[in-house]
RNA sequence: GGGUCGGUAGCUCAAUCGGUAGAGCAGGAGCCUUUUAAGCUCUUGGUUCUGGGUUCAAGUCCCAGUCGACCCA
């Protein structure tokens, strides 16, 4: 970049800004008006001359090649001014790029005085490209030697402090790209989402599964007893659900012959934030004719320790609370019946009156909502005693039939379904059925559930069951969370890069 | 929705019993040609979330609101 009989005018600007009045202590008003004084010497701020070779990672790997003192062909880099060491008449400083950061040494000498004069007035959080030889400091860092430099954005806004970094989680979730910039353990987190993503993909694939998409847009929201957003649609001019569930539309495709179906999609549930619930959330589902809820255990198996060796390299996993979840081998099987006996202490209980378990309930030291179905009354004892004990992995089969409409009962005893609930980390993470395919016994099923509100049933999906679906295996894997155990998540807003927050100011 | 805690400089944090609101980083002016949170000298910077109230005096106490965090529903 060639910044020649620019540096008298740059110097001047500057001064003259101090002696109408102090901004010094406005870093905006400061850097604003470098921005004037660079375009007055005639300096593009966001120039598009920006030469990018190598990212931070490629140019250390070529250097570490080479095994040379310093090259002779040059590499240019870019990125963001993340540490910047004036040190009189020659600078050190870092940029970041999605790889990593890359030491630069500028030297006053080898880019000219003019030209280095304006360079010393770049700011932290400035973009630029940088062109130059690689070397390695008497530290040890590999460094690019500049020849030219390129200044393609200025920054007008200062970086939060380099030490400690964002800690203030409002500003973490509002300004993401702040929290991505300074704090590498958010960078490594959405990159090892992105890593998940990836793996689930590769995997389905590789099975003969094909990607679809379906309406996120809904007349009927269903496939799942959630509350969901409502939406207006103009053009016909009637209200529309913003899809809670993936299910009703991949079992129409089942039915018209894609045997292998899944999707990879945001689902919307209107309902609270908390550690665990974010009302958008990313949801796999999967499809697979001519299999059933024990195949669906071999996908699932197969698709989280894949997702764990491709982003952590391992099947151990650490988690937020200390100790450790082991992902390898089949994993622990065992009947909702069971678990309940166990966590109530009583081998009678499905035979108690609900206002016995009620009692019991308390005991045990639940609050419980004397309103619920007695059905409600043991499931809330599952979510509240049950679940959270479930920390290594576990396929917990043959729930109530009460609790799910859309799948096949289990044949020696239909008051359960052939299903699995499988929970890792003390929450439940990813439900599996034998799909339900008897057109009459689903109607009735769906009746049930929806009682007087008969608008909520999904005809068009039962009109398509009665074409005939092949008996199935579906699964849906609530990718957020396993997020937040394979990355050691706090809370599920560090999994999403913008989380639901109410509108600032 | 309920409870608890929090919001102080651009960022990270202090501020005793109610008595002049401070530091580090960042910023500004300088010195410094291999630094690693570079160093050294000097230095700017505050609607203490908002609005009321109590008081001679409020960052601090009270009330309401707002945004967030945690727990519960």
């Amino acid at each position: 970049m060639n910044h020649e009989g620019s540096s008298l005018c740059f110097h001047r600007s500057m001064n003259n800004s101090k002696t109408q009045e102090d901004q010094s202590h406005d870093q905006h008003a400061v850097r604003l008006q470098k921005l004037q004084n660079l375009r007055e010497a005639g300096v593009d701020p966001f120039s598009a001359n920006c030469l990018q070779t190598h990212t931070s990672k490629q140019a250390k790997l070529l250097y570490d090649e080479l095994g040379v003192e310093e090259t002779e062909e040059t590499v240019s880099v870019a990125g963001r001014i993340v540490t910047f060491r004036v040190m009189g008449k020659a600078t050190f400083l870092k940029v970041q790029d999605q790889d990593g950061q890359m030491q630069v040494y500028v030297k006053r000498d080898e880019i000219g005085e003019d030209n280095y004069r304006v360079f010393k007035k770049l700011d932290l959080g400035d973009i630029i490209g940088v062109t130059g030889t690689l070397f390695v400091t008497k530290t040890g860092e590999t460094t690019v030697r500049a020849q030219k430099y390129t200044l393609v954005s200025k920054a007008l806004r200062p970086l939060p402090e380099k030490w400690h970094g964002l800690t203030d989680n409002e500003q973490i979730y509002r300004q993401r790209y702040l929290d991505l910039i300074v704090n590498k353990e958010s960078r490594t987190r959405f990159q090892q989402r992105s890593a998940v993503l990836r793996e689930i993909r590769e995997y389905m694939w590789e099975l003969d599964f094909i990607e679809v998409e379906t309406p996120m847009m809904q007349s009927v929201a269903g496939g799942a007893a959630a509350r969901p957003f409502t939406t207006h649609f103009n053009a016909l001019d009637c209200d529309f659900f913003l899809r809670i569930a993936l299910e009703l539309y991949l079992k129409r495709l089942l039915v018209g012959g894609m045997d292998r179906v899944f999707e990879l999609g945001r689902v919307f549930r209107n309902e609270g934030l908390s550690r665990r619930h974010n009302p958008e959330f990313t949801m796999l589902e999967a499809y697979q004719a001519y299999s059933d809820y024990r195949g669906m255990m071999d996908l699932t198996r197969g698709l989280i320790q894949r997702s764990a060796e491709a982003v952590l390299g391992s099947l151990q996993v650490a988690r937020h609370e200390g100790d450790e979840i082991d992902l390898s081998g089949n994993w622990r099987e065992v009947a909702y019946k069971e678990l309940i006996l166990k966590a109530t202490n009583d081998s009678d209980w499905f035979s108690r009156s609900k206002e016995e378990k009620l009692a019991a309930s308390i005991k045990l030291g639940i609050e419980i909502d004397p309103g619920l179905e007695d059905f409600e009354i043991t499931n809330d004892v599952f979510e509240k005693l049950v679940e959270p004990t479930l920390i290594q992995p576990t396929f917990v089969t043959h729930i109530p039939v009460e609790l799910c409409p859309l799948a096949k009962l289990n044949p020696q005893d239909p008051s359960t379904l052939d299903v699995f609930e499988l929970c890792i980390n003390g929450q439940e993470i990813a439900p599996a059925y034998s799909e339900q395919n008897d057109p009459l016994l689903q109607r009735k099923m769906f009746q049930d559930q929806v009682g007087e509100e008969i608008q909520n049933l999904d005809q068009d999906f039962l009109l398509a069951l009665e074409h005939g679906m092949p008996p199935a295996g579906g699964m849906g894997l609530g990718i957020d969370r396993l997020v937040i155990f394979l990355t050691g998540a706090a809370n599920i807003r560090d999994t999403i890069l913008f989380p639901s927050l109410r509108p600032g100011q």
